[in-house]
DNA sequence: TCAAAAACAGTAATGATTACTATTTCTGAA
DNA sequence: TTCAGAAATAGTAATCATTACTGTTTTTGA
């Protein structure tokens, strides 16, 4: 009896499902919160890393010092705002050989390189338009 | 008057630059107090995050929730061991136009993209021997 | 030499995340 | 259906990296 089936987990995973932009773990807890009142803080926490542990979501680290968390789990990038932090879907492929690529690169790196880490930053299309004011 | 010469910001570089494993705040503290005595924990904090805004070193977040430092600063990649945490150079060239790559397939995205951070994980040489026993 | 700006040491505060504990909820077998 | 043990929870405390604060010391240009 390894894992058991929890109210409160679905719940997250759903509104995870709902959401496009990557809610942290904090804005995960206060929206479940409307329509599951007393849930805690660390269940949302645990049941975040749960679920990234299982593969059922994604956790993404870029650089601000909180994990965001994406249920959408297909290979894709990740561009950050510098201005207000805001995570959003980069469309591109082209980049799927970047791993290749350096494996191919180093050949006298004697470690072995599973995966590679990719985000990118600059000014969202919002906040350049704010700038203009 | 806007910077001011301090001894222990001169110690804490040369320490860094003596290294190339890129040590974490804690690190440089603990080494830099072997000939410094009485430094402030703050003091390293505070002059490693101004020798990274004055591009003098680079501050890499490689995942681990503690930020790591490198005095050099000529573009790089590194490797991160996912079993012992070390943080390693790869000489690797070939991806310095990853952010171009991306802009032009993301002809759609109204941002604009300035840079990119990646880093690689898997197991390094030492880790893979230990394995073997 | 000297005064203002900058930096410091030491300590307190912050903020995200994890750990702990007594209670509640699941679930498979009787 | 009942029920016992495992898993999960709510609530709270603890952790850990980092930043903020404050009174003192250093640096530096006039």
């Amino acid at each position: 009896m390894a894992l058991k089936y929890s109210r409160q987990r679905q719940v997250i995973k759903d509104f995870l499902m709902t959401r496009k932009d990557h809610p942290t773990a904090d804005v995960v807890y206060m929206n479940v919160r409307h329509e599951y009142p007393n849930i805690s803080l660390g269940t949302v926490y645990r049941n975040l890393s749960l679920l990234a542990d299982l593969g059922e979501i994604k956790r993404l680290r870029v650089g601000d010092g909180v994990d965001h968390f994406d249920a959408d789990t297909s290979d894709h990038y990740h561009f950050v705002c510098t201005e207000c932090g805001s995570v959003i879907d980069l469309m591109s492929d082209g980049l799927e050989r970047i791993t290749e690529t350096v494996e191919a690169a180093n050949t006298g790196f004697d470690g072995e390189i599973i995966g590679h880490v990719t985000y990118f930053y600059g000014v969202c299309g919002d906040c350049r338009k704010k700038t203009l004011s």
